[in-house]
DNA sequence: ACATTAAGTGATT
DNA sequence: AATCACTTAATGT
C-alpha cells in the first residue's frame, strides 16, 4: 500500500490536496495490467472508475461487426470518460479499452468517486476537466475521419503513438493499423509504402520507426 | 519440410 | 480508397 502512495503522489500531488490521497490510496484496488490486456469490453459493465498512473491505454469504438475505430488514448493521469458517466448511472461501456503497454492503474469505487464530488473541490475540477479534455479528443477524431485523407491520418496515428509510448521505433503490423484506421491492411501498406519514400517512416517486418515529428 | 502469418503488387471497381 | 487474387518473405513447429 504504502507504494501505491508513492506513486500517487507522483502523479496526483498537484491536482488533490493530501487527504484525499490518502482515500483513493485507501479505497483504491491497484491493477496491473500487460500490453493487449482488454479493460473493459463493449457492453460490459462498469466496476468503477480507473485512474491510470503508469502507461497508456487505448480506447476503441466497435461497429456491430467488427470494424473498430481507435477514439484516443489515455496516459498516466487520465481517466476515461465513460467510466464517469457510466458508473454513475451503471450502464454498460460503449466503447473498448485495451492497454497499449504494461500500465498500472487504480480502481475507484462509485460510492467514493460519487461522494468525493461534494466532498473535494480538488476532485470535482479534476472531474470536469477530464470531460471537457475527453470530449476536445472526440472532435479531434470526428474531423479527422471526416475530413482528412488517409495519409494525414496515418501520420498523426503514428505520432500519436509513439508520443504515448515515449519512443519513435515500435511494434505494430499493418493489419493492426488498418483496424485501428478502420481501413483495409492493403491500403495501410501502400500508404507506409508511401511515406517510406518521403523519408518519413522506417519499415521493418512487425516494426515501424517514426523518422521525424 | 510444411504451415502460418506479414507484407508487397497489379488489376479492377 | 476498397477489394481481389496472387506472390514473396519471415517465422514457428
Amino acid at each position: 500500500m504504502a507504494e501505491i502512495r508513492e506513486v500517487l503522489e507522483e502523479h496526483f500531488r498537484y491536482l488533490f490536496e493530501a487527504p484525499l490521497l490518502d482515500e483513493i490510496a485507501r479505497v483504491g484496488e491497484v491493477r496491473r495490467v500487460a500490453a493487449g490486456d482488454i479493460l473493459i469490453d463493449i457492453g460490459a459493465e462498469f466496476q468503477g472508475m480507473p485512474l491510470l498512473l503508469e502507461g497508456a491505454i487505448k480506447i476503441i469504438k466497435e461497429d456491430d461487426s467488427q470494424s473498430e475505430l481507435l477514439l484516443y488514448y489515455l496516459e498516466s493521469g487520465d481517466t476515461c470518460a465513460m467510466s464517469l458517466s457510466c458508473c454513475l448511472s451503471s450502464k454498460r461501456s460503449k466503447i473498448r479499452a485495451v492497454a497499449e503497454e504494461d500500465s498500472l492503474l487504480v480502481m475507484l469505487p462509485v460510492a467514493s468517486m460519487d461522494a468525493w464530488m461534494s466532498q473535494y473541490r480538488s476532485w470535482k475540477a479534476y472531474v470536469f476537466d477530464a470531460m471537457q479534455v475527453r470530449m476536445d479528443e472526440l472532435l479531434e477524431a470526428i474531423d479527422m475521419l471526416a475530413f482528412m485523407q488517409l495519409d494525414e491520418r496515418m501520420l498523426k496515428y503514428l505520432r500519436d503513438k509513439a508520443k504515448v509510448l515515449g519512443r519513435m521505433k515500435f511494434r505494430s503490423t499493418h493489419r493492426e493499423i488498418a483496424a485501428d484506421l478502420n481501413t483495409s491492411r492493403v491500403v495501410v501498406s501502400r500508404v507506409l509504402k508511401q511515406m517510406e519514400n518521403k523519408g518519413l517512416v522506417k519499415i521493418g517486418r512487425n516494426e515501424l520507426e517514426l523518422l521525424s515529428l
